[in-house]
RNA sequence: GCGCCCGUAGCUCAGUUGGAUAGAGCAACGGAUUUCUAAUCCGUAGGUCGGGGGUUCGAAUCCCUCCGGGCGUGCCA
């Protein structure tokens, strides 16, 4: 299962933990909040402008007339113009009037001659949009030279808590933890770049039982040289270790139950079949499902003695797990006296957690991926007695089998705050967090990139949060679905281990090293790239492609890690996105255009060509890939959108020379499209945590 | 047992919350190049949106049901 959860290293003023009190970049643009849109004449987007002037045309049909400007749309197909409004069927039920004749009622008094072609009424009452060309320039002329690319920052920014990545500092990162590392990121840097003001928060694992097992193997099978030389790597094979030993000996318990359990369900299943009567569909039933937890059970006994025989066959592993039958129970006692406090298990705590961070923002900064704050389980476990006491004070909590619980109506699973053993839970914690997010970060949205397979637990999360007093606040799981092998099964090394993080990346860099190296060498003029330069672009490439592969799913979608694919130099990859602005940057530099300069040339947009217009108008799209991102937290939109806009660019580099363009206006407003072309991708790359490269 | 999710082209996946003739990529086939970077572009073919029923002007999308698969499920996080 995938680690989530542990808090921050030593506890911290929460002065350090306040909103910043500026946020460059956005404090002027929330001085138009309460300026109508149009007039602040930063508004390019024009979806959200048709959809303010539909508005104003459906004030008097309309109470709420925003359900209906919603379905102001793109259209999905270029022969229905640019875009389209959909509203008149329904609105027309809901007068009682007929759908085209109210299409054309408001068409008759929607005046839009500025910025689109005539309104045409279709169909059962669609309005066909048709931006105009000259609007289209306009806006283009624009976002030229704006240095936001067209995108307006949002005029009522919320406070965004994201918690995203969140691995446990006691052992190594995985591959479990790349999804939300990387899709918390995106949604963190988007919604940054939107004007919300925003906190991404790692919420690490350093306070539960990992620590405990370190602690042990710390004090009795310490290699001392080798943790002097890289403590990282020594503790982190002690946690193997005990891990493993505590394993085996769950194991050696737990064979003989299971054995039990497959000759039980074994006679059980040849019982059924034997007295199974033809055709009967209950019979059937039942027997499928006695062969599927036939097979679980063997699939755990095969996994069982795995186990068992990792350590049996290693007689020094064999010595050690006989010499520690009772290893699971002393870690244990290792995590009770760190969180009593003793001496010892603080000191060498105070010592871990720095080192284990700083190992892990090795990876952060190699991928870099950024935080405002790093609290964990440590950071909360303070304020966690007060939490259970006061969930019983309001009467939300109450005993249950010696455990506390909250217990919500239509749920079978009680949300246990507080164990039998007196623990608490990382339930207890959870709350105790969206507390702190919301009196002290004073956070209107909370969002946890978190599996999805942990659902349940956030849906019991937040009912009881809404109970205990916090339903004024957005709280979202955006849950994600799990990354597969080859064979549709959770990822994992043929032994059966969790793939390391690190060694996922290098493998993709290594990878994208043979893909630059053979790419240069095949060029008609011989290789452009020196070593370095190579290694540089395969280490973009590379991470580009296992981000990107990540994000163009939809995020609650399973996929299947296939390094070949997302390295592959054709298709919905970021190398295709990568190689089109390094072809665009390729042109400024063969031409030896100063981009700058150009962008303030003057120069305007000239149309005289279909690939003009529509990579024109793709790139004022922009903005609403941008705000679908986060309508619903989902990255795929802007790398759709991205595609669509590399694809877009290289039919139009295909039809339109540039560079050896003979006339000079057209050449200029070109270029502008090159320029404005590669700045969108890289920014929409770059909000996605991917690189560029000017040269490849 | 109960709960949640999924099933779309040969393969991998989108599908803007109910819109027009269901879209991409890969693979296949056909075409474009004395390359402003071909890591490219254009075109062709490929579909009972798992099956059936229902709701309505209109369904891949909402409801019911069946089939197939995944995940979770009282003291791990």
């Amino acid at each position: 299962m995938v680690g989530r959860r542990f808090a921050g290293p030593t506890l911290r003023s929460a002065d350090e933990y306040r909103w910043p009190s500026s946020f460059s970049g956005f404090r002027k643009r929330t001085t138009a909040r309460q300026r109508p849109l149009e007039e602040t004449g930063l508004l390019m987007n024009a979806l959200a402008q048709l959809r303010s002037r539909f508005a104003k045309a459906l004030s008097d049909l309309a109470a709420d007339p925003a359900p209906f400007t919603a379905m102001v749309r793109p259209t999905q197909d270029a022969k229905f113009g640019d875009f389209q409004a959909n509203f008149a069927m329904p609105l027309a039920k809901q007068l009682g009037k007929n759908p085209r004749d109210l299409a054309a009622e408001i068409v008759g008094k929607l005046d839009l001659s500025d910025l689109c072609q005539p309104l045409e009424v279709a169909g059962p009452g669609f309005i066909n949009i048709r931006l105009k060309d000259d609007w289209l320039t306009e806006q283009t002329n624009r976002s030229v030279t704006d240095a936001r690319l067209g995108v307006e920052a949002n005029t009522t920014p919320k406070r965004i808590v994201i918690d995203y990545s969140a691995p446990n500092v006691a052992k190594p990162m995985h591959v479990g933890h790349l999804r939300s590392t990387v899709l918390g990121n995106a949604l963190y840097r988007v919604a940054k770049f939107l004007g919300h003001h925003v906190q991404g928060d790692n919420h690490i694992g350093d306070w539960g039982t990992q620590f405990g097992m370190i602690l042990f193997g710390y004090k009795n099978f310490l290699d001392r040289a080798a943790f002097e030389s890289a403590p990282v790597t020594e503790l982190a094979r002690q946690y193997r270790l005990v891990s493993q030993l505590s394993t085996y000996h769950d194991a050696k318990v737990e064979l003989p139950k299971a054995e039990t359990r497959l000759a039980q369900l074994e006679i059980e299943l040849a019982a059924a079949e034997a007295s199974k009567s033809a055709n009967d569909k209950n019979a059937e039933k039942t027997l499928k499902k006695q062969r599927s937890d036939l097979n679980e059970v063997r699939e755990q006994i095969a996994s069982l003695k795995k186990q068992i025989e990792t350590v049996e066959s290693s007689p020094s592993l064999k010595a050690l797990a006989d010499a520690y039958p009772q290893i699971a129970e002393l870690a244990r006692l290792e995590t009770a006296k760190l969180h009593a406090g003793t001496e010892e298990n603080t000191r060498l705590w105070n010592q871990f957690v720095p080192q284990c961070l700083a190992a892990i923002q090795g990876i952060y900064d190699r991928l870099d991926i950024r935080f405002d704050m790093t609290c964990g389980e440590s950071f909360y476990n303070p304020m966690l007695a007060d939490v259970v006491a006061d969930l019983q004070a309001k009467g939300l909590a109450s005993e249950s089998d010696g455990a506390i619980c909250v217990f919500i109506p239509g749920n079978a699973a009680p949300f246990i705050v507080r164990k039998r053993d007196g623990a608490f839970t990382y339930a207890t914690s959870d709350l105790a967090t969206i507390r702190y997010r919301v009196n002290v970060l004073h956070a209107d949205t909370m969002l946890y990139v978190v599996d999805t397979r942990q659902s349940e637990h956030f849906r019991l999360l937040f009912e009881t949060a809404k109970l205990w007093g916090y339903g004024d606040r957005e709280m979202v799981h955006v849950n994600f679905g799990t990354i597969l092998g080859k064979d549709n099964k959770p990822y994992k090394t043929r032994s059966g281990d969790t793939i390391g993080l690190e060694s996922l990346l290098d493998a993709a860099v290594a990878k994208a090293r043979q893909i630059v190296d053979a790419n240069d060498d095949s060029k008609p003029e011989g290789r452009e790239l020196n070593d370095d330069a190579r290694a540089t672009v395969a280490e973009t490439v590379g991470l580009g492609a296992i981000k990107y592969a990540d994000l163009r799913h939809n995020r609650e979608s399973d996929y299947v890690y296939d390094e070949d694919k997302m390295l592959a130099t054709t298709g919905d990859t970021a190398t295709y996105m990568q190689y089109a602005y390094a072809r665009v940057a390729g042109i400024f530099r063969k031409g030896g255009v100063n981009r700058e300069t150009l962008r303030n040339s003057g120069g305007r947009l000239l149309i005289t060509h279909p690939s003009e217009r529509a990579l024109a108008l793709q790139l004022l799209r922009f903005s609403e890939a941008l705000d679908g991102v986060l309508a619903e937290y989902r990255p795929n939109i802007l790398t759709d959108y991205l595609f669509a806009t590399a694809n877009t660019f290289s039919t139009f580099y295909q039809g339109c020379t540039v560079l050896k363009e003979p006339d000079e206006a057209i050449r200029t407003s070109r270029l502008l499209l090159c320029d404005l072309t590669a700045r969108v991708i890289a920014t929409g790359l770059d909000l996605l945590g991917i690189k560029t490269c000017e040269q490849m």
